[in-house]
DNA sequence: CGGGTTTTGTGAAACTTTTCTCATTATAGT
DNA sequence: ACTATAATGAGAAAAGTTTCACAAAACCCG
């Protein structure tokens, strides 16, 4: 599980990237908690951790923020991202590729074990799965989303792996079984419905 | 945010779905936590505090954790979600609809502003946002997913509050100003590609 | 039918995360 | 230059979460 304290961090990147564009130079603790949606003695935490300090009474300088979260979050080098599952969610993500993927992290391959996905007309060039190994070395991927049916999820991740796949975003509604060194992220989209509906129903 | 008790009794919904169709009718704690990535203490500890009891020596009975289980996530009652925004990832969940939104769930409607989006041929019918009320009041609908750009995501999100939907799935990548009262859970797929880089990095 | 084994349920302990509190200090205004 | 103000940084407290440890109960086998 990610921890929240990056997911936080990552968060605090967007709004900081927004304040930017709008033409602030400085900012205070607590603006950015209110639009990153936490307490203000939360980020001034969550950059404590990583070392990050402020000037008392004027705050943080955003530029230099931002080259730091840059630099925890490697964004300042390549990341080459490849996509197995050329399904709708693994389609819609390839068309958004450079998009709404964040700087610098780039889809460069997407895969299919159907032929006619290979020729579908997305954002990213589509390949059969016997081509893996090959882009892998070629792009020097080490992160891969999962986006096939969950029957073939394990064993796609197990290919990946295989193939010296390191980080899987998972998308397939099953929990991957993978070493512990491989980082899984899954993203279960009925589940994040189903809690919302859970709350709802808490509140009544 | 969602807490994490609440993500992983989903988890347990899933792999006991899992364990019926296979053909069990019982399960112990260790079985359930070993295909859902936790510990088995973990597991009757997240049963314990919704009051779920097992048997000493024998376990649960898969079939009677289902029953409760639906019960406390509603989901013997419908929940009809609406969607905003027919863009790529919008059109790829309406695709998918009852697919992957699980059981008892039903995406009803997507809206569009582009009257070119709401002619597409997806698994939903497209209607311009001036209908918003009329759908959202014939269907009972209280929760609503936001797949628009970021810049007019926050003006949906006003506008679908304002509608009467009390929950959002976001996929939009901005923290969404919403009232207490209203259920926010946010997903933002580079956040999630984002951490992954980060961790792979951390490992070195 | 009774002893041994296995598994639950839970209270306590350990750990993690968040919030509170306040001394410290940079800045702006007088 | 001095004072008042406003913001950080960090240690302490509080809250929340996970793991540990073990008594109690149910089942199995002889």
């Amino acid at each position: 599980m990610i921890k929240s304290n990056i997911k936080r961090l990552l968060q605090y990147r967007l709004c900081l990237t927004k304040f930017k564009e709008l033409g602030y130079s400085r900012i205070f603790s607590y603006n950015l908690g209110n639009e990153a949606g936490v307490s203000p003695e939360q980020v001034r935490k969550d950059f404590s951790i990583h070392g990050i300090t402020g000037n008392k009474k004027a705050g943080y300088e955003i530029e230099s923020l931002l080259i730091i979260l840059n630099q925890i979050f490697r964004m300042d080098e390549i990341h080459n991202v490849i996509l197995v599952g050329m399904g709708h969610i693994g389609t819609a993500l390839a068309n958004y590729n450079n998009h709404f993927i964040g700087q610098n992290v780039y889809l460069v391959a997407g895969f299919d074990m159907d032929p006619a996905k290979q020729n579908k007309k997305t954002g990213i060039p589509v390949f059969p799965l016997d081509k893996l190994s090959e882009l892998i070395e070629g792009f020097q991927v080490s992160t891969a989303i999962i986006t096939v049916p969950p029957v073939s999820a394990q064993e796609v991740c197990n290919n990946l792996i295989d193939k010296g796949i390191k980080g899987i975003l998972n998308f397939a509604p099953i929990v991957l079984k993978a070493p512990k060194n491989i980082i899984v992220n899954n993203i279960n989209l009925s589940t994040e419905i189903e809690a919302i509906v859970y709350y709802l129903n808490q509140q009544k």
